[in-house]
DNA sequence: AATGAATGAGTGTTCATTCAT
DNA sequence: AATGAATGAACACTCATTCAT
């Protein structure tokens, strides 16, 4: 077993117990025991536990950002990424409660707050880009900020992530 | 001073604690000790520490949910409502900072949950009479959730918050 | 058991630490065994393990330094002190040897530095004085700072502390 | 390289770190580095700690013990050796803070005490032979455990070495 | 020789909780 | 109620040492 693979197996076991437990429930000895190791050997690994916290944050945010599948049209584009968002956070419900326990403590973490701010600016973007041309005339950056806003709220209840994207491409009249 | 407000005053230092650092970073010395008593002495008034947190629990909730003052019309309570959301949001971020720290909780604390679920519910309820009579025709209930979630989601994201009621009272067409 | 006596008690158990082992040797689960208490109650008395350490050096500097008493003649003082510091060093070598550690240690810590060089400046003042008196004409600086050097290095060899001592009397010419 | 200069270089780097930090600063992963191997390679080299250690100690007590240069007569010679001592100390003070640990460590580390002991046994022989000759009548033994208690003595306070050392020159009267 | 991975005993420190007064 | 003393389990982190290659 090579040591980007433990590097790996580590991460994910921490970001496994900050989904169950969350970030106050996230113990170094826990970690290295789901990942087979010995907990000082961890350290070998991450010197400090908040440098695998910033390992943990890299992964979460890179695992959630992937790119916006082009479709027919820009309407459906949006379409199909609210229905993705909907059914990732349906599938993935721990993943997004990571992303948010990540949005709470950027507010009073600087080295969390940059990555997190990364990762928005570029779905952000994404967004703008695709509803300038889906919704002409539309105030694009605004109703970037409302998607992104249900998306997080709604990552809060998941079951409720199907129903409520649903409402939201009625009231963005996405037609072709 | 009457033990009612030596409560209050722990209920208050505790919530200011988790709104400063989260809930990991709640530790019952310093919340004693911003009340102005030993920390032995909290134990008297909260035997535990899942005792206080239940009482901030319920501060929390309880500050936060205030009924919908009717207007001169369905469409005005709603746009209302829309408005002293995003107000309070950017008054209080700290107050919504702590609410979604609670949802976060809900998912593997039962208590927190119910308290959690029982503030949500009056709010949906409340939420779906007046979304009834301002929007004949429309699906309530998904409206209601989408409007929650848009709540919550911002509140991760205090500044944009006027922009996101803005935008979602647009696409709503809130006209009366 | 007051609670002066039991930060004492504890003070003398480090001592006894580092008496035995060195400063390298101290350790504060065994402090607080020796002292009859749980290793996590020290931390009430003494913070950190720096503050006991301080705790100590004040302890064992103040243990050593006492007022020289006045004899018939400033000889007959001097003679007296050299003698009492030659028993004090037979008597108590384990308490020479920590203050030796201390002057080590007082190069890399500022903190201990300071509580070295009160002590010793104490000293060397009363030294001074009655050095002038004995042995008019001598330079009495150098001469304090020369009984100093003796007794700082002979408390690395205590079984020498009577001749060495004897032998200095015979040089200074301490007759009245 | 071949491994006596290995060797070597890792004694050095450890008498480094001990000048710089003391005994309780010695950290083997920080020699290693020092001398610019791998911690794990330190090991064939020296076993364990304590093996480094000892070799450190080999190597300070060896540095500092050099022949005592024949003089144009036995007084010549003692001066110049209370000279080069005061010269030495305050040229290579961290050479003197080193040998102070060994003597404070070799009253609890019998492997220490030997190698100290013999290191001190010839220069004490020395010194009685050419005292014996300069001040004839003398207690040449308690004379010369004088001067080695000065010499250790003011090592812990080395600004002061060149005037203890003229002062002691003056009481022994060294006169051709 | 040389290395990086791995170990485990141990280090100071924290903290909710309990006890005695 | 109120306090300070006391507890013990848990914590992140260290470090000399060993193992596999």
């Amino acid at each position: 077993m090579n040591s980007g693979s433990r590097q790996q197996a580590l991460v994910e076991a921490a970001f496994n117990c900050i989904a169950a437990r969350g970030f106050e429930g996230l113990r170094l000895r826990e970690v290295a025991k789901e990942a087979g190791i010995d907990h000082s050997t961890l350290h070998h690994y991450f010197p400090t536990k908040e440098d695998l916290v910033a390992a943990v944050v890299e992964h979460a945010t890179r695992q959630f950002w992937k790119t916006m599948p082009p479709q027919p049209s820009a309407a459906a584009t949006v379409r199909y990424h609210l229905a993705v968002l909907a059914d990732m956070i349906r599938a993935r419900p721990e993943l997004f409660a990571v992303l948010r326990e990540l949005d709470l403590r950027a507010a009073r973490d600087a080295r969390i707050a940059e990555v997190v701010t990364r990762s928005e600016r570029g779905w952000h973007e994404a967004l703008r880009g695709v509803l300038a041309e889906a919704l002409p005339g539309a105030d694009v950056a605004a109703t970037a900020d409302l998607v992104i806003s249900v998306a997080r709220g709604v990552s809060l209840a998941p079951d409720q992530a199907p129903a409520v994207f649903a409402q939201l491409e009625v009231l963005l009249d996405l037609t072709d």
